[in-house]
DNA sequence: ATTATACATGTTTGTATTGACATGTTTTAT
DNA sequence: ATAAAACATGTCAATACAAACATGTATAAT
């Protein structure tokens, strides 16, 4: 399906960037919901380049240092706003490791599940304070034709994601420490 | 990580299963966190045949139709026991192209935006009644000790998920459809 | 009888993704 | 001066995953 791609145009839509930026945006703002590699990155753009769908300006930093700012071009806009028009299917629910593990603790004696469970909530815990912070940068709710209005909702939903993970672990913790049920 | 060979371990520590039995359960039960294709689970039932985490017998079915019935070795437990008790690091935040396409939203009208979200409402909606239906089964918290508990676990936290997931789509419908902001 | 559905197991091809390898420059702090 | 951190771009190998290809048998419904 190449979402790749589509992360990739749809931030150039913004405004040019370079293959660093690029991945420095996908590991640190838009990490709660995408992420990529520059091994990833890298060839992508190349690609998308092949295919006309980007640009490049080569800028010299110092003496030598060179990198490629990436534009988006006419048809490379065309075909990203054809993309984001469309109305795509639910997504599978993603897989999830520590449920699996949840899934199975009918193999671990009590005082195991509650600890795993535990360190699990201590660090998405420490997660919703980080997102929590960043929301408090906004004092209201950005204009709906402004790119900071994207920004708002996916993190509002990244903060009610993750209050409801923190909430479902302390109802496991609970139903685990329940004693003498029967 | 080979989190499949573990999936299908912990399958097997319930009792011995065909192959064709561990794709219906990853395609229906588990699916609320986890799936494989039966692509990839033949060729994973091999390789942990090949390393004496698993054994099979052979069933026939009327005539000549043939099923391996796979049983969990005493090996591949202690494997799966040690898996299973580690404390992992929480995930990183799954990919999510809705929410990918949300981030970039202000490149859509407004009317769009609603219908996108409208059409996930609905699709969510729906997936959250079948849930419940699921959640009627059970007329208590099953004993810790057995295999429903896990599955209550993750059954519980499916639905708070679903839940969430609507009220989000929710919050955004109604950003979306405030009017005269300024 | 016939048809549809479920049972049953595999391989192959293409793509996505991660992590490591590989190389160097520029800027900032000490 | 020098060391560390940030800037910058790439390739390679291994794994993971999905979708399609491939081939049947058994059972239930009509």
């Amino acid at each position: 399906m190449r979402s790749l791609k589509y992360a990739i145009l749809g931030l150039l839509c913004r405004h040019p960037m370079t293959g660093y930026e690029i991945a420095k945006e996908f590991n640190s703002e838009l990490a709660e919901f995408w992420y990529a590699n520059h091994s990833q990155i890298y060839p992508e753009l190349k690609k998308l380049n092949e295919e006309g769908l980007v640009n490049y300006d080569i800028e010299i930093s110092g003496e030598i240092l060179e990198a490629k700012r990436y534009t988006i071009t006419e048809e490379g806009y065309k075909d990203f706003k054809k993309w984001l028009n469309k109305d795509e299917k639910m997504q599978k629910t993603p897989k999830d490791i520590f449920r699996l593990r949840m899934y199975f603790s009918g193999n671990l004696n009590v005082e195991t599940r509650i600890r795993l469970l535990e360190s699990q909530h201590l660090q998405h815990h420490k997660r919703l304070n980080t997102l929590k912070k960043k929301y408090e940068q906004y004092s209201e709710v950005p204009p709906r034709d402004s790119d900071r209005f994207g920004d708002f909702l996916v993190l509002r939903g990244a903060i009610m994601r993750q209050e409801n993970i923190i909430a479902w672990l302390e109802e496991c913790i609970g139903y685990c420490k329940e004693d003498d049920r029967d």
